[in-house]
DNA sequence: TGGTTGTTCTGGTATATACCAGATCGAATG
DNA sequence: CATTCGATCTGGTATATACCAGAACAACCA
């Protein structure tokens, strides 16, 4: 007890920064620095605790400060480690992620989580222009990169427009399929972005803690003739997401939407 | 110590789930149907831990969880209160967002934090097509909704192209100074978007606590001629930030940029 | 060789305690 | 009436402890 004691005391002299948060910048130099590289693994809570001679719990909140801030994540009870470099996704270019990503030397991976049909909820039979209570095929499928999970996407589609499209391979570019086998290019998109909770049959997916914070991004998306076709959710790891947009006005002085 | 231990148990066989979710599922579900709304005030650590017999850690980890979910935000040492609803900021729009905002009956109000000049750095210089060691004008404005803080921005001009700048009072559009006083209108913009850890400087002035996450956008604004003009940078409170976009294909088959 | 079985890592959850410092508000004081 | 001062709120930091459950891995056995 008096040890500790002692402890505080020089703590309290040498800064008034919270001492979780000085080693919490101890890894963030290493991390900046490059002495720490994507993957690398950091000390065990019980290891850290130790090397900085402080609690656990201490040691464990500066751990927890670098996860919130997307610098390290965490993969279920096995340690902490450097997050890699973020993916950059250009929502204002209608053309593939997937085949961008993967022209950007990153081997995007993907997993199809579940496939099926349903029975359009009122929004999305009136976004689709389809009747009350027709039916959508709907699929979600798990982007990651070298086993490391980036986002999870849903997407619907009207049934009717696309008959048979779970029967394609959907570990692909969807974009692709509707190009290719039903003639259908998307021409303009509408992007909604937000931070928001993570679920927790998403927090499983995407092999994050429950009540971490993700970056929620849904897109409608429309063909020549102004006709929504597809609309997407996709739930990024915020420390994962990157999104570059461009703005053009058009006519004289006010912006085309 | 003994009673205790019963509790343990009585818990492990209600749920796996843990304790602090299941109080933080409570409150999330008040918040849903009404029952609390923007800014009320939700119990304090002890009180909680009272309410649920729970100790004071438990009761705070179910807190900490809304707060890292957006749900709820903590004003340091007076309480946590529940966020307000969400302001969209439309990228594509080149409109000011200062005006757009006060069209959709928010207050926004702007304090003026930091005001002044400096060398542009090299790539600021680059892309503003001004020589080597040019002076910038940088001002750094907090934007507010009743006392709330929503986000941080700092904008860069070419001090040369904007003489006097500094002098209009900037608690106002600065889109509506250029245009009007500088005969300079945003034609295109390049935008960024990705969240990331606050920094200590940012967590002050937005009220949050150290090693949050926030969303920060970034924005080049360019005039007809396709010259950069300003570059701003905005830091959001995530829970408080959504943006939205719209893509769309002007040539044949080919997304215009 | 190929499963199985522990041991030992890891983080996850939870309690109990202590003291600090800012915010708030009411009561005493000028 | 306004200011000051303290009591009492609030969250912030930190320690110490305990036990749980999943992951990893080596040793063991068939």
């Amino acid at each position: 007890m008096l040890g500790k004691q002692s402890k505080r005391d020089s703590r309290a002299a040498v800064s008034s920064r919270p001492r979780f948060m000085q080693i919490a910048d101890h890894f963030r130099q290493q991390i900046a620095t490059g002495a720490l590289t994507a993957h690398d693994i950091l000390p065990s809570e019980r290891s850290l605790s130790e090397q900085f001679d402080v609690s656990r719990m201490t040691g464990r909140r500066a751990l927890e400060a670098l996860e919130t801030e997307g610098l390290v994540y965490n993969s279920d009870r096995r340690g902490r480690f450097v997050s890699p470099k973020r993916l950059n996704y250009n929502v204002s270019n209608m053309v593939s992620f997937v085949s961008t990503a993967q022209t950007n030397e990153v081997d995007l991976k993907i997993d199809v989580i579940e496939t099926g049909e349903e029975v359009a909820t009122t929004g999305l039979a009136a976004l689709f222009k389809q009747a009350e209570g027709s039916a959508v095929v709907a699929y979600t499928r798990r982007f990651h990169s070298g086993g490391h999970p980036i986002f999870l996407e849903t997407e619907y589609l009207a049934a009717g427009r696309f008959p048979g499209f779970l029967e394609h391979d959907l570990r692909q570019s969807t974009t692709g399929i509707l190009e290719t086998c039903y003639d259908t290019a998307a021409h303009t998109g509408d992007i909604v972005i937000r931070m928001r909770g993570v679920q927790t049959d998403e927090a499983q997916l995407l092999n994050i803690a429950a009540s971490h914070a993700v970056i929620e991004l849904e897109q409608v998306t429309r063909d020549a003739e102004g006709v929504a076709f597809c609309f997407g959710r996709q739930v990024w790891r915020g420390e994962m997401a990157e999104f570059s947009a461009q703005a053009i006005l058009t006519g004289p002085g006010r912006a085309e939407t």
